[in-house]
DNA sequence: TGCAAAATAGAACGGTCGTTCTTTTTTTGC
DNA sequence: GCAAAAAAAGAACGACCGTTCTATTTTGCA
């Protein structure tokens, strides 16, 4: 977990022992209730997300996490970082290895894919808090979009790198083409997780080739065209 | 609103005075009641649905509104036929009246998009209602699940018929091009009611016609293929 | 080792929730 | 119009919620 409270470059301490130690029991603490509520907030949602029920999962008493946070409001917006960091490590940072264009556009929708549908418990906030939060606001609504915000920028910019190749044609909107690539993921997101559609995920993973074929540009080697 | 617990032709009423009058008092309020909920279902969410805050915009006492439905489920599921006949009227029957095949198709796309990002309070309960129940059972969920896929179903009857016309290739599977419509109703619902983009609806309105060219049978007439 | 500070627990608060029970009001059929 | 039935109100319940306050325990540092 990444200490969003203070400026990054202050986050070393000041030099204990061996490296080890680098985090105070409070923070120590913190990061496994943060872990333990993202864990809660990804079945039930945010807005469900209790302290209470952090509470009995960790094995704390309700007022021991309250105190980390002061509010229910600010479990809630960290919970969000916790996920944005994640999301970026496993998302973005994975995907930042591949060479610039399709290569790294692939990764992220792939990466994307697994982050949205994975097995057991997870299911996306960015798409379960949008549904929960897009009629209110306030600081955990901002957080949220700022988050899905950034994110988008990422994808976008991804594409744009598509074009500068020439694997992706110039000519069209990038905005278009995130557009179409983010309905794939909300598409997987619902039919696996709600009508447990098993195919779903082969649906989401062709429909992106035919983006691609769609807007293929003058680099884009045939090969990987879609066939039908 | 369809009683949907007795068979429809017992609906009938015993012959009144001259057809008027065909709701006795309970049915009439509990008609208001269910009008209520969802618009607050559509704004706050089935999950949100409270006894209480029905109550209070209906002006009536809590027991008064529970007395009608003897659960909060069965008020959340009659919330769910509700809806259900509404979008099956306003998306369903209005487009079934232009002639199969594209045409048909197109409306349907088009009601379906006015459905899911009307102006001030709606907000889809197919789609904030499948992010709510994803991990849950019971009545309500399967209530949702089923309407979802009677929609689904309908849906994919008009790819399929204008398939059969020649506008869209036969060799392609209904299912995805299914898949993919559904992606971009979710991206205009998720870009347009959380961010508050306003450019969501041009969007979805784009990727429908690269659908329909990327899909073109030979029967599909050229001046309708998008040209970017 | 000791002491201040931080972390945690525990109890209690006011509030809202769905639900039940009882009572009153309204509607319905004769 | 009257009596039976349905509808609605009102009060109360146990449960859970976020939050506050006060002890108690644990930690970190000199």
């Amino acid at each position: 977990m990444t200490d969003h409270t203070s400026p990054a470059k202050l986050e070393a301490p000041p030099a204990p022992e061996a490296g080890r130690r680098v985090l105070i029991k409070g923070q120590q603490t913190k990061a496994v209730i943060i872990d333990a509520a993202l864990g809660l907030a990804s079945q039930i949602g945010l807005e469900g997300l209790s302290i209470g029920a952090v509470a009995e999962v960790t094995g704390m008493s309700k007022s021991g996490v309250f105190g980390h946070f002061g509010s229910r409001e600010e479990l809630q917006i960290s919970v969000i970082r916790e996920y944005h960091d994640r999301f970026e490590a496993e998302v973005f940072y994975a995907a930042m290895q591949m060479p610039r264009g399709l290569p790294r556009l692939q990764a992220l929708f792939d990466n994307w894919m697994v982050q949205t549908s994975a097995e057991i418990d997870s299911g996306c906030i960015y798409i379960s808090g949008a549904v929960e939060f897009d009629d209110r606001t306030g600081p955990v609504r901002d957080a949220l979009a700022s988050s899905v915000s950034t994110w988008q920028t990422a994808l976008r910019r991804a594409v744009e790198l598509a074009q500068a190749e020439g694997q992706l044609s110039r000519a069209s909107d990038a905005h278009q083409i995130a557009f179409e690539i983010h309905g794939l993921i909300l598409a997987l997101h619902y039919e696996a997780r709600f009508l447990r559609n098993p195919s779903a995920a082969d649906h989401a993973r062709q429909g992106f080739q035919h983006i691609l074929t769609r807007y293929a540009g003058p680099g884009m080697p045939t090969s990987t065209l879609s066939s039908e």
